[in-house]
Order: C-alpha cells, then sequence, then structure tokens
RNA sequence: GCCCAUGUGGUGUAAUGGAUAGCACUACGGAUUUCGGCUCCGUCAGUCAGGGUUCGAGUCCUUGCAUGGGUACCA
C-alpha cells in the first residue's frame, strides 16, 4: 500500500509542480469510495483559486495511470478523488506474505536507529499488583513494535534500591521477626502490611532463629534485613516477568547514581545555574511559573535525603548521555505530573529533552462479572498480578491490558477474560488462528494433493476473497502507524478484522475440495497467509499462537 | 481552588479534520450446521450540553457539567 502511495504521489508532482506539500491518502471506509483516497483538491484548490472538483478534473486528466496498478479513479463528494486499486496488485502481495513469512509487516522506517524503553521499574518492597499489569503489558507490545519498524531497542528497569522506602522495607521486615518472638511487638506506622513480609521473616528465623533479635541498631542487622526483604521480593517481581514473558536488557541501579557522583554533580549544576536554593534546611528547585508550576520543589530533604525527583532527573540524563534517538518511559497517571517535574529539571540542567517520549496510561479497575473487584494497596486483600495470572493465563492478561487506547480507563473483567467463549476478544482471535490451523491438518491427512508450492492467485475471484486480501495487505501499514503513536491496541482492532474477514470467507468459500484442486490450493495459500499475518500481530502484542485449543 | 486525562447505542469501546460513526456483548430474527465445539447474515439503538474555527468536527478552540488521577521535606 505504501508503494502505491508513493506511485500515485510521485505522478502527481511530475505533472503538477505547484502542489508542493505532502499529499496524503486515506482508506476509504466505504467501499465504493475506493482503496485509497485523497483529499489534495480540496486542500490545495483554495491556493490553485480553483473549485475543489473542478482542480481534481484537471489532476486526474493530466495523469495516466497504469491500469494494472490502478484500475480506476474518480471524482466523488466535494472533491475527493478515489482510486480503485487493480486486484492483481492485492493478488500479488499474496506471495510477498507468503515468502516474507514471520518478516512480514516489518520494515526499516528506523533502521539504524536506538531506542531506550524503560518500564516495570517496580521497587523491591512489595509483589507487582495488579494494576501494574497495564504498563507492564502496554510496555512489552511497545517494545515490540517499535523492533518492527527498525529500531535497536534496549529493556530497562530502573531499580530502586535506595531511599526511605527501603528503610520502611527492613523496617517491616524486622518487626515482623520480632513478632515471630514477642508477639506484641510494634508494627510501624508506615510499614508494609502484606503476607509477603512474614514470609520473609519466617525464613530468616528458620535460618538465624532468635541471633538477630533486638539488633536493629546494628547498621549490619539493619542492612541484612533490608537485603533480604529487596532479594525476596525482586525475585518474586522477576518471576511474574517470567511468566509473561518479559525481560529486561538492563536493570539499573539507583544506587549507582549516589555511588558515581552524579547526583552530587546535578546538585553542582543546579546550584551553579542558580535555580538551587536552601530553605528551612532543605534545597529546593526553582520550579517556573511560565512552565506550568507553581510551586518550588524539595530536592533535597532537611534530613539530607533527596527526594525521589533527583535520582529520577540525574538517571534520565545519564540515559541521555548514552545517545538513544528516542527515551520512552510510560507511567500510570498518577504519576503524571512529576514526570513533567523531572523533565523540567533535566531540561533546566541544559540538557536537551526532545527525545524522551512519556506514554501516560490511565487507571484500572478490575470486576469480576457485575461485581466490583477491591483493590486496597494497604490491607492483605490486594490482588497481585502474580493471581491475576494464574486466574486468567498470561496471554489473556497480555491481551486485556493492551485491547484498549492507554488514554482511556480501563474496566478489566475477569470473569469475561475466563471465559473460553466467542464473547472473549482473545478466544475469538486465536480461535481464528487455531482454525486454520486445523485445515491444514484436515489437507495433510486427507488432501495430500492439494498441497503444493504451484498455486494461480488469479484464480482468487470471489469478493470475499479479494477483501481478505487487502485487508491482509494493510498490515505493515498497521504496525507502522501502531510503532509511530506507541498504541499497540490498533493492531488489535486490525486483527479482529483480519479474524472477521477470514470467517466470512471460510464460511462462503469452501477451502478444501478435491474436485476443484486449483481453486483450493489458491485457498489454502489465502488461508496460509491469513495464518502468518495473525502470528506475526500475535507477537506483537504478546500473545501466543496456539494450534489447538 | 489549580493542573492533567477522559465523556460515543443498554454495556464495554474504535475511528491520521473527511463522504452513510466501526466492532464486540446483550436482545430479537434468519443462514450454515459435510474444514473444529463454531461461524456467517440481518434488525433495534449512540458522539455530555452550549458557543466558535473549517468546504467538512466524535476529532481542533472556548465555556459549562460529569468521571478518574495529581496537587507532600512518599515513590
Amino acid at each position: 500500500m505504501t508503494d502505491v502511495k508513493k506511485y500515485i504521489t510521485g505522478l502527481i508532482k511530475n505533472s503538477l509542480p505547484e502542489i508542493d506539500s505532502e499529499i496524503s491518502f486515506d482508506i476509504p471506509k466505504e467501499i465504493n469510495h475506493g482503496d485509497l483516497t485523497s483529499n489534495i483538491a480540496l486542500v490545495f484548490s483554495k491556493k490553485a483559486g480553483k473549485k475543489p472538483r473542478d482542480f481534481a478534473t484537471e489532476i486526474i486528466n493530466t495523469i495516466n495511470f497504469d491500469k494494472n496498478i490502478i484500475s480506476k479513479v474518480e471524482i466523488a463528494g466535494p472533491g475527493f478523488i478515489n482510486f480503485f486499486i487493480a486486484e492483481d496488485f492485492y493478488r500479488n502481495i499474496l506471495n510477498e506474505i507468503l515468502n516474507n513469512k514471520s518478516e512480514f509487516g516489518k520494515s526499516d522506517l528506523n533502521k539504524d536507529k536506538t531506542a531506550n524503553l524503560e518500564w516495570v521499574s517496580a521497587n523491591p518492597t512489595k509483589p507487582l499488583h495488579a494494576g501494574h499489569g497495564r504498563q507492564i503489558c502496554l510496555g512489552k507490545a511497545i517494545a515490540n513494535l517499535l523492533e518492527w519498524t527498525g529500531y535497536k531497542v534496549t529493556r530497562e528497569y530502573y531499580y530502586n534500591d535506595a531511599g526511605n522506602q527501603m528503610n520502611k522495607l527492613a523496617e517491616s521486615v524486622y518487626a515482623r521477626y520480632m513478632q515471630i518472638i514477642y508477639p506484641e511487638f510494634p508494627f510501624p506506622d508506615e510499614g508494609y502490611h502484606g503476607e509477603y513480609i512474614k514470609n520473609i521473616a519466617s525464613l530468616i528465623y528458620e535460618m538465624r532463629k532468635d541471633s538477630l533479635k533486638d539488633k536493629f541498631d546494628d547498621e549490619e542487622t539493619k542492612e541484612f534485613f533490608k537485603t533480604a526483604g529487596e532479594n525476596y521480593n525482586f525475585k518474586i517481581i522477576r518471576n511474574t516477568l517470567n511468566k509473561l514473558g518479559i525481560h529486561h536488557d538492563i536493570f539499573f541501579n539507583e544506587s549507582d547514581l549516589y555511588n558515581n557522583g552524579e547526583i552530587k554533580n546535578l546538585i553542582e549544576e543546579f546550584k551553579n545555574r542558580k535555580i538551587a536554593y536552601e530553605k528551612e534546611g532543605a534545597l529546593w528547585l526553582r520550579m517556573e511559573e511560565s512552565e506550568g508550576f507553581d510551586k518550588d520543589k524539595v530536592i533535597v530533604k532537611s534530613s539530607g535525603e533527596p527526594t525521589y525527583r533527583l535520582p529520577d532527573m540525574a538517571y534520565h540524563i545519564d540515559k541521555i548521555k548514552r545517545g538513544y534517538d528516542l527515551i520512552l518511559d510510560i507511567f500510570g497517571s498518577d504519576h503524571g505530573d512529576t514526570y513533567k517535574e523531572v523533565l523540567y529539571g533535566v531540561k533546566k540542567a541544559g540538557y536537551d529533552i526532545s527525545n524522551i517520549k512519556v506514554i501516560i496510561h490511565q487507571m484500572v479497575t478490575f470486576k469480576m462479572g457485575n461485581e466490583s473487584v477491591k483493590m486496597s494497596g494497604r490491607s492483605d486483600t490486594s490482588y497481585y498480578l502474580d493471581e491475576l495470572i494464574d486466574d486468567i493465563g498470561a496471554d489473556a492478561t497480555q491481551f486485556f491490558f493492551v485491547m484498549r487506547g492507554a488514554n482511556t480507563h480501563l474496566d478489566f473483567d475477569i470473569k469475561l477474560a475466563k471465559e473460553q467463549s466467542d464473547k472473549n476478544p482473545v478466544y475469538y482471535l486465536q480461535y481464528a488462528y487455531a482454525r486454520i490451523c486445523g485445515i491444514f491438518r484436515n489437507a495433510e491427512n486427507e488432501f495430500k494433493e492439494l498441497i503444493s508450492d504451484e498455486f494461480n492467485p488469479s484464480i482468487l475471484t470471489d469478493e470475499n476473497e479479494i477483501n481478505l486480501l487487502k485487508t491482509l495487505s494493510r498490515f505493515p501499514d498497521e504496525v507502522e502507524d501502531s510503532a509511530r503513536t506507541f498504541e499497540p491496541h490498533k493492531i488489535i482492532t486490525y486483527l479482529n478484522k483480519v479474524a472477521s474477514d477470514f470467517h466470512t470467507f471460510y464460511h462462503n468459500n469452501r477451502v478444501l475440495d478435491a474436485e476443484q484442486p486449483e481453486q483450493s490450493k489458491a485457498r489454502l495459500k489465502l488461508a496460509d497467509a491469513t495464518r502468518i499475518v495473525l502470528k506475526n500481530g500475535f507477537g506483537i502484542i504478546g500473545i501466543t499462537a496456539p494450534e489447538r485449543m
């Protein structure tokens, strides 16, 4: 499709040099409006000083289109130019799909470019919460999308192993440990309440018995509890990520930023630039009203510890220095303000932030059919991502989190996700794939003579066949569009169309028919191409392609 | 209060500023039921409200209303 656009653009620009801007194309919703439509006459009529329809007529009269590519050109409505692409063009794409297989849909749009996607980055203080799933699954799909358009992608996890939260973790584990010995031992107000803390404490007690009791004032002991909690939690987190098939290339330790002096350097930089000042024992960053801020922010507390903003800024500066063409962050909307502060700081420290893009997704609510599921972060009733995956499976988890645009609130129906029926959208899609595999198994067993490398695409003339071919041919454009906007849900919308068009074709046309060998061979190839596109699409959104269900 | 995001049939949602607003669930009516339990076709019904920009607005601007999130020397 991209090739056809280029072809038409080239012809128009050669014949009518006065058109100096981009020529944009649409795929019309209405089938009678052709395969591609352009509003160029509407857009340019004013400049040309002509009526849109007259201008459109002039354009198509000056140009001779190759009938083998463009079979018909029409002017319609207020001045749209509708192009009808020759059916042979679509039939030829069938070969392209079959030859490229798992590569079909990839482009070199961003060849030689590098991207860094940082996501998950959950603190090792607790297991991943079900709500984290949205960011996690989105990131997985977006990383895949970027790769499909040619980026070399680094998947990175910012590991928060410093700061106040880790002390709280140590205190919490210690308190649970002490409670094994003295049940009355007080639990810290701001501590982590989850069951998993008790598990860590039990493990420690098994190993060390009561040898650590009352020794929390000792730095070494405190460090021991901290490390034990951190390692335990991070193991759980990584295990959950493994279940989803997510692997990071880099785990970036926050503590490195302290050890290598980058945080200290950044403080100096702010002071030199006179945008940081001391007040009430803390260090403040001056926030400009013109940038949308209404008050200054603390970057170093009076206790001497930086707030989370400062290491975050240093971290982003580190990423900028590593020279990526694209730096991508994904956050929930609960961090919608803080990332702006971080980027502001990076900019004020003198760095170019134009390569940094931030994706913000809205929150998730979970329900079981009509019952809502409470998602308390503090109490023991938390619903963990691990439980969700165990309940509905990794594929449904990945699919449901990615199927809606990031900017809309997500109502996650656990009951629906678990259902093995056509009501469940992931089931519908995977079923289409399994069904095609079924056709091939059937062919292997009973219609071996119909399996052949040779086939005649021109036999595919049925409306349903052409329609399916047209949909399949759009796949590379859909991937590009999805990647450009970082919106993997578009792939799902598209795959639904593929499955739906396939089923319509399948319902009306028998694939395996010994009486019609030529037709069967061609239809098998069409089914194979559909299978390839479905599988490639599944790969991007991060779900498996089951051959049987 | 201020900042950000979002308001689309009964429900959940889709739509680079384009022509008749798409899909799924639900309900009802049909078709296949000889490649897999399925699947296909049809019917009912929708852009929060008011202004504005544009040849053309669900989409852009503005006001109002509603929902979610943020507004810490927590992350």
